[in-house]
DNA sequence: CATTACCCTGACGTTAACGTTAAACTTTTG
DNA sequence: CAAAAGTTTAACGTTAACGTCAGGGTAATG
C-alpha cells in the first residue's frame, strides 16, 4: 500500500559506466533498452509518442526508432510530472508545449535583441504573462497539497509512535 | 493545468448552520444530498458501498440510503486519502481495514486488561507491529514524495520570478 | 391522496493509459 | 548470409472509477 501506486518504476542502472554498454551506442539507444532504462514498457513510448509527448531523436533507415540521452532525460522529466505531481499525460503535454513556447521566446529574443515589431511584442508578453502565471497557479496548488500532505504524515508518524510505545510496555 | 485534476470537489456550504435544513433532518441525510454536501456524485456513493467503503449507517424500510454527519466524516477521509495521497480505492479499503482493526484491538484492550490468552495478545503484537510498519512506510513514502514536490515548486517559482523580471524589464 | 421529486437495482457505456497479439519487416549475431 | 532477436503498425483487450439510462418502487408535498 504504497502512496502512489507506481508499479515500481526503478531505472535499470547501466551496471558498468563504460561507453561500450551494446545499449549507448552512438547509433542511439533502441526503443527496448529506452524503456528498460527508465523503467517503463516500450509500449508506454510508443504511446508517448503518439500524443506528441516524446518523439525520438532518431529513426533508422528502416523505420525503427532510436534514442538518445537526451530523449530519456526529457521522458523522466515527463515520468516525474506524472508520479510526483500526479499530471495526466493531457496536462503534461500542455504544459511542456508551455515550456517550448518560452524556449522559443527565449532564442528570439537572443537573436535580434529589441528588433521586434510591436506585435510580436505583445505576443511575448503574452506568453510571458501565461507562463508566469500557470506556474504561480501551480506552485500556489503545490503548496496548498504540500500542507496537506504534510498534515497526514505528522498523523501517520503520531500513530506509529504510538503503536511502538504500547508494543514496548506489552514486555 | 492544475496540479491534480480533480473537478472542483469543492463542497456545498450548508448555507444556514440551524438543524432546521432540509437535509440534516434527524432521519438521516438522503443519498443526493450527501452527494453534494462533500461534492461527488450519488453513483460514488453507492460504488464506495459497493466496494465496502462506505456503508450508509441506516436505511429506512423502504430500502433508502441515509447517511449521518460521521458518515460523512469517514468519506471526507476516504476522498483525502484519494486526491492528496493519491492512493487508489484498493489501498484506501486496505488502509480503513487496518486502522478498522487498530480500533477493535484497543476496544478489546479496554474492555479486559490483561486478560488475555497468549495466543490473543500475540494477535494483538502482530496487528500493532503491521500497523507501525504500514504507518512508517506511508510517512517514509510521504517524506520523499514530499521532497521531491517541494523541489518542483521552487523551480516553478523561479521560473515565475524570472518571467515576471523580464516582463517588468519589457516596459 | 395524488402528484412531484427521489431512490433502487441492474446493466451497459466511457475514458485514460496502457497490455497483448498478429503478421510482416529489420538488425544483430555466429 | 541465415538464424535469432528485436521492431513496426494495426487492432483489439483490460482495468479503475465512475456516468447514464431504463423500469419500477418510495418519500415528501400541497
Amino acid at each position: 500500500m504504497p502512496v502512489n501506486t507506481e508499479p515500481d518504476r526503478t531505472p535499470t542502472e547501466p551496471a558498468a559506466e563504460a561507453t561500450d554498454t551494446p545499449e549507448a551506442s552512438d547509433a542511439g539507444i533502441r526503443i527496448s533498452d529506452a524503456a528498460t532504462r527508465v523503467g517503463v514498457s516500450a509500449r508506454t513510448l510508443r504511446y508517448y509518442e503518439e500524443l506528441g509527448l516524446l518523439t525520438p531523436s532518431l529513426y533508422t533507415a528502416g523505420g525503427e526508432r532510436r534514442y538518445t540521452l537526451d530523449d530519456l532525460a526529457h521522458l523522466e522529466r515527463i515520468l516525474e510530472l506524472r508520479e510526483v505531481l500526479g499530471m495526466n499525460l493531457d496536462e503534461i503535454r500542455e504544459f511542456l508545449a508551455l515550456e517550448t513556447r518560452l524556449d522559443e521566446l527565449k532564442a528570439t529574443y537572443r537573436a535580434n535583441k529589441g528588433d521586434t515589431t510591436k506585435k510580436a511584442l505583445a505576443l511575448q508578453k503574452a506568453t510571458l504573462q501565461e507562463a508566469a502565471e500557470l506556474n504561480e497557479s501551480l506552485a500556489k496548488a503545490l503548496t496548498d497539497k504540500l500542507a496537506r500532505m504534510n498534515a497526514f504524515r505528522t498523523t501517520l508518524t503520531g500513530d506509529a509512535q504510538r503503536c511502538r510505545e504500547i508494543l514496548a510496555e506489552m514486555e
